[in-house]
RNA sequence: GUUCCCGUAGCUCAGCGGAUAGAGCAACUGCCUUCUAAGCAGUUGGUCACAGGUUCGAUUCCUGUCGGGAACGCCA
């Protein structure tokens, strides 16, 4: 064995088709500009029929018209090619042009020897050659719980920095603290309002009640100011801190010691959720700082060195048109103070100064119109606008008793994350989120998520890998030892199903790199649900035939051979979990359900 | 009005130009003295919104129409 420097077997059969095809072209005496993209479209992958094959390719099909051949005799020589190589068993062309692959023993064998081989790396590429990623996701506000929507974030940022991860980039996670401006202000009047609430300290005459005109809904006003935030958590963080203070102290406090307070208890809330869910950052990168220490007015001091802003009406003006904006974006308004896009602009260039390679935004589709913006911002400080990449994840609708819910009580006018993951757990909740294209909307269904029975999805996934550990473990019990050689494992190894696990196992390389090169997460759970389906496929299919079950004394090379196959489709499952941040138990039961 | 996204089974959604369009849920029929039934096997269910175009081949790419959502502030 080659062991790790075997290309994995899809890679290697790819490569292969290559040499076939550009014998071909040179045989035709074409040069690969005549082909343009036809060369560069043909693929090789499963057949959906087991009955055409294993693999096929429809290169011929493809180039047949440009080498000026038909693609049955273009076929027929791809096929004569391939056929010589070892992988390869039975190589043919078929009716519209397609080459269709039928794998040797050997083939097989190499799949599973790459799986025991590489173990929690498999999976692994490297697409990203070590480059430096910086992955910002989250981000939410401190001024209250988080909702569904972050939800969303924190589950598609998190997995997919382990997916970067796996294909060879070097991630750096990152939630950036919006904690200056107008809104940290409100959330440190609310806090005081509350604080003095709670301590009996606050003077009637200084509140009224008032009624929003357009919405109707009812707010306070405290000393003159509207009191934003008045959820429980406000009254919990008050009743906490008041617990610390005395009278005195509290009206001695001034306005920012007040916003201080409430932004480090909503972060350490934030911290909290995100950590029952399992998501954690490397980096809080803080707005406030940004401003203290004079990194906003060094960025637009440098915007306007680049020649890149210009004066109008009054304001400075930003050009981001250049970069597809429908128009130019104010940086200074009329009354000399910034707006939100200066230090946007300048943490995107804290960003680039810290030296990355590429720099991943994960936003709500609300913010689409951002990157214009944020390219023309750093363009104009002299970074790389390309190096940016925005994805754009679309709303969260959640559903119970088949209705939409909007409100929750903890977070009053909209569903706390917190509830999500609480009343469904983190495997359900990440799992379901994952599951979608973060260009749709979908509606999580938590009556759904919730239940821990055979109609979810991930604890089917769960249950096929917590069978194959306790098959495993109940194997070693018995007297069972793996087989060590992948080659005998796959001679042994012929029934139909058992191929198709292993053609199955060799395709989860290529799944979790297209997510790497797509940055979409959902390819992961479908390829998971898959793998689950075929294990739980296989195991059932003892209770109607006896010769199908793993471990059979009287067979036991064969039971020894099952073990092995059982191993890589465990490990696989494993590492297809990890990739979502989803437990891999090693056993389930319903008792340990029903608590 | 302009731009972007979406329109696929009763519902929620997958589907990297390829062969007979899939999964989960819901409905129906079977299967637990057996390595975990949180499972398996099967049935029902489709004008891939519509119309053109490109292609050997279109659910996929292009154009248009219709329908749904979002963005279009000197708000953040």
């Amino acid at each position: 064995m080659n062991g790790g420097r075997l290309p994995m077997l899809l890679t290697s059969m790819k490569e292969e088709l290559n040499i076939a095809l550009k014998a071909a072209v040179q045989a035709a005496g074409k040069s690969f500009e005549d082909l343009g993209v036809a060369f560069e479209r043909a693929a090789l992958g499963p057949c959906k029929s087991p009955d055409h094959g294993d693999l096929a390719t429809n290169a011929a099909m493809l180039l047949a018209k440009p080498l000026g051949t038909n693609p049955i005799a273009l076929g027929t020589a791809i096929a004569e090619q391939l056929a010589a190589h070892p992988f390869i068993a039975k190589a043919e062309a078929v009716k519209p042009g397609f080459v269709n692959l039928r794998l040797s023993p050997a083939a097989f064998a190499h799949v599973l020897s790459y799986v025991k081989q590489q173990r929690e790396a498999y999976g692994d590429s490297t697409l990203g050659q070590k480059r430096r990623v910086l992955l910002e996701f989250v981000s939410a506000n401190p001024t209250g719980p988080m909702h569904l929507g972050h939800c969303r974030h924190a589950a598609t940022g998190d997995s997919l920095a382990r997916i970067l991860r796996a294909a060879s980039y070097d991630v750096t996670t990152e939630f950036y603290i919006n904690d200056a401006g107008a809104q940290i202000k409100a959330l440190g009047r609310s806090f005081r309002y509350a604080c003095l609430k709670v301590a009996g300290l606050l003077d009637p005459a200084t509140v009224q009640h008032e009624n929003d005109p357009e919405t109707g809904r009812a707010f306070i006003v405290h000393d003159g100011e509207r009191v934003q935030y008045t959820g429980d958590y406000m009254e919990e963080f008050a009743r906490e801190f008041v617990s610390t203070a005395t009278p005195d102290q509290l009206l001695g406090m001034s306005p920012e010691e007040f916003s201080l307070e409430a932004r480090n208890r909503n972060l350490e809330m934030i911290k909290r959720d995100l950590g029952a869910m399992g998501v954690f950052f490397d980096n809080y990168v803080s707005e406030k700082a940004l401003h203290e220490n004079a990194a906003v007015e060094e960025a637009m001091l440098k915007l306007r060195e680049s020649g890149r802003t210009y004066e109008q009406d009054g304001a400075v003006w930003l050009k981001t048109q250049d970069y597809g904006d429908p128009e130019d974006r104010v940086l200074i308004k009329g009354d000399g103070a910034y707006t939100y896009l200066v230090p946007d602009i300048a943490y995107h260039h804290d960003k680039y100064l810290r030296g990355y390679d590429r720099y991943i935004n994960v936003f709500g589709a609300d913010h689409g119109g951002y990157l214009p913006r944020l390219k023309a911002g750093v363009a104009a400080l002299g970074h790389d606008p390309e190096a940016l990449t925005i994805i754009l994840l679309r709303l969260v609708f959640l559903t119970r008793g088949g209705q939409r819910v909007k409100f929750s009580k903890r977070a009053g006018n909209f569903v706390a994350l917190s509830d999500v993951v609480e009343e469904a757990g983190p495997d359900a909740a990440r799992w379901f989120i994952l599951c979608r294209s973060s260009d749709s909307e979908f509606e999580f269904d938590l009556d759904l998520a919730k239940q821990a029975s055979s109609q979810n999805p991930v604890y089917k996934v769960q249950y096929a890998h917590a069978r194959i550990c306790t098959m495993i473990d109940k194997g070693t019990e018995e007297g069972f030892t793996m087989l060590a050689d992948p080659a005998r494992v796959a001679d042994i190894l012929t029934a139909p199903i058992e191929r198709d696990m292993i053609l199955y196992l060799a395709q989860f390389p290529e799944v979790v790199e297209r997510s790497a090169r797509e940055l979409s997460v959902h390819h992961i759970p479908a390829y998971a649900l898959g793998l689950a389906d075929l294990w739980n496929s296989y195991y059932s299919m003892a209770r109607t035939d006896e010769t199908f079950r793993v471990l059979r004394p009287e067979a036991k090379e064969l039971s020894e051979a099952r073990l092995f196959l059982a191993d890589t489709m465990r490990q696989v499952l494993s590492n297809a979990l990890g990739l979502m941040g989803i437990t891999a138990p090693s056993r389930m039961t319903k008792a340990a359900e029903a608590e």
